[in-house]
DNA sequence: TGTACATCAGTGAACGCGCGTTCACTGATGTAC
DNA sequence: TGTACATCAGTGAACGCGCGTTCACTGATGTAC
């Protein structure tokens, strides 16, 4: 049964895809590779055609997540005035509709405790991701200088990631509301 | 091999601080009851004459973990200005000692994302947990509001448990202190 | 362009391993008289 | 207070299960002539 190069090249994104939404859905090692695979359409003994290990997978779909999640907070400030852009950064993140799915969003906020643990490529991966994150929340800041900007914006996503990782523990749909509500009004004024 | 009433008593309750301190170190799942068991200088058949589950103990853990870093917290400011309250709390909180050293630590920060996954007696607890963070952070403001004071604490309290995850996950470790320091400069500033 | 063979993507069974949990057993503690 | 018995904390072997990983096999794809 062996695939062309293309189909090939297909089912493996497939994967990492699959794999991106599944980690940040229900953590890292809470996600089989059979359950993944079959998610996928595939059962588990292909795996190994594609990756070298969990591990190898795991770090590629952090990157994968992580591309995808910032190419479109980048996409979202593109050529608009620096106030528009942080109100959309800010409000685009910082929503109920972000928190409720973690599976598409941000993978820090998804995996945050989880990556201190993970391997170093993965870590890696995520560090490059956070540095992106920040440059892209600092970039949207004027009338600082470069290194003040930047002391701000990671002051800023701590508070971003922060929020709404506790307001996804959060039991009380109220108080998980707020969290996120406060803490865009608190960045929207101080940002 | 009975032990007396206070004995069994002392070996539940050091079952638990173990897993207070092995669950913020690895993680909820990478803690397995047998290492942790042995860590507490017991076998693992004994577990179960303490505990109903695994995820029985998961609960108590991250009340007493929780119990203990509040209190630690609020110990901190008895009796101190409101101003030096606040920097107390923050210089407490955001520091490389911290970030070393998750089994001791801010449970949030430590078990963050895996929080989400627990069950629901341990959601509770965190869930509590984190609105006596905020408390104690809300009650150090004066000059606001009580909802005011709410919502600027919570804003904090996310950017404090955000930075603290954050720079346990970067392998830089220039960019890891960066982030504490740039994120308790900035709440020292709009606390 | 057509044929013959090598490659290899995907299947599904099997591997060893560690997990949470159970259990028969031991012997010191607690209790009833 | 002393004795006889029931209780139960802790041990260590065993349970079934799902994990990551390996492997023999199949048959379509890719390659060499």
């Amino acid at each position: 049964m062996r695939k062309s190069k293309q189909a090939t090249a297909e089912t493996r994104e497939s994967i990492v895809h699959t794999a991106a939404a599944e980690f940040r859905r229900n953590g890292i090692s809470e996600t089989g590779l059979s359950d993944l695979m079959a998610t996928a359409g595939l059962t588990h003994g292909g795996f190994y055609r594609h990756f070298e290990s969990k591990d190898h997978l795991v770090a590629e779909a952090c990157e994968a997540a992580l591309l995808s999640v910032l190419n479109a907070m980048q996409d979202s400030v593109e050529g608009a005035s620096p106030e528009l852009a942080r109100k959309r950064l800010l409000t685009r993140y910082l929503t109920s509709k972000h928190r409720d799915n973690p599976a598409t969003g941000c993978p820090l906020a998804a995996l945050g405790s989880d990556l201190r643990r993970a391997d170093s490529r993965t870590r890696e991966a995520a560090s490059a991701g956070y540095r992106r994150l920040v440059e892209i929340v600092a970039a949207q800041l004027d009338g600082f200088l470069p290194d003040e900007a930047n002391a701000r914006a990671t002051a800023i996503v701590s508070a971003m990631v922060g929020s709404m990782i506790l307001s996804r523990i959060v039991t009380d749909s109220k108080v998980s509301d707020s969290i996120l509500r406060e803490t865009r009004d608190f960045l929207l004024q101080h940002y």
